[in-house]
DNA sequence: TCAATTATGTACTGAACAGTAAAGTAACAA
DNA sequence: TTGTTACTTTACTGTTCAGTACATAATTGA
């Protein structure tokens, strides 16, 4: 027997909370500041998503899931994938460029190594990123069996060089966004795969 | 008139607020917890620190005095500038290796665009990652003078490439300490000025 | 010895915080 | 229409936090 259903939407309200979290960070952002972005009250919130910690999981989760598509999405946007890499960094760039607030997922990685109960949400951020990391090298794999990549490459090392490169825009997006530097980054990066 | 004397060493004190703020955050470094590591009561820290926030920009200033020469060292440390950039890429890589703390700096880019008071301390860090880029923008500049860089070399370019690398180096420190990560990413990244 | 000054230790304050209890309310199924 | 379920609202709890008042101790200068 179906009781009262949910007035608001959990994913509308999920996005409001990504947002706060993005911008406050999870410390700082309080329950007052995601129920009033989210347009809830608080036993709604507790309700639908647990608790603090588990809905800044959740929200992890759910920004993690569309970064990485995005970055699958551009990789393969083009016919050559090394091209792809190139559009990829180049548009990951001017993603920074606009929201001025890089990367949840570096955002937070103050809170590993924190003994302070985050253990869930630490092995969480390695996990994640480990997937950014093996998304470029399957990327990378392929290109070397489609001839686009010399023989000699390490496409793991490939992997893990552009998967640093892509948290460091984001640590300079965040800090110092400065559209030059960031398209800087992204041009030179690309050279060691160029001719 | 000198009234009494301190108790304790304010450097050896403020090593252990750096650690702090290492480890922890800033918003998660109770004062207990610094005053504590300080082996310092809470009115000693108010009046040789000023505030937590000032502790903060005291610490993070100090921290970075540190990197920076650290940095300037290593770059000047080979008769080649080149190698020096990649004797300086490895040393960090390693340090990472060592600490898995990643950057004190990197850690703290989620206290920008807080709108909560964080104004000085945003600015500062903005100065800081900005300082960061100028000495390999020296670095690179004094290396294309003396005809180890080709001129066709933007050596602005490449300091805004390698500061990239070095945020992004500190993020994989800190949330997925990886030796080989770390130590492909410096191996990668050097590539673009290596014959 | 005494006054002036500065550090220290204890204990407190008010505010902000995450989480929840309890009562009211709205929508579903029978 | 009735019983049931589940959401919403309000107000509260206990805790943790940064910062401080106050008394005391240690130094220098007179």
């Amino acid at each position: 027997m179906a009781g009262r259903p949910r007035e608001f939407d959990i994913d509308t309200a999920l996005d409001r909370a990504i947002e706060v979290f993005f911008k406050k960070g999870y410390e700082k952002a309080s329950l007052d500041d995601l129920t009033s972005a989210m347009n809830i009250k608080r036993p709604s919130l507790y309700k639908a998503f647990g608790n603090k910690e588990t809905l800044f999981r959740t929200a992890l989760e759910t920004y993690h899931d569309r970064d990485l598509n995005q970055l699958r999405t551009l990789l393969s946007s083009e016919a050559n994938p090394i091209k792809g890499v190139e559009v990829a960094l180049l548009a990951i760039a001017n993603n920074h460029i606009e929201t001025k607030l890089g990367c949840l997922i570096a955002n937070s990685g103050n809170m590993v190594h924190n003994d302070e109960g985050y253990d869930e949400i630490q092995e969480m951020l390695q996990k994640l990123i480990q997937n950014n990391e093996d998304t470029l090298y399957t990327h990378f794999e392929s290109a070397k069996e489609h001839g686009y990549l010399s023989q000699d490459e390490d496409e793991r090392a490939l992997a893990q060089y552009f998967n640093g490169v892509l948290q460091g825009m984001a640590v300079i997006g965040r800090i110092n966004n400065s559209s030059e530097a960031l398209l800087n980054i992204a041009h030179q990066a690309i050279r060691i795969i160029s001719d």
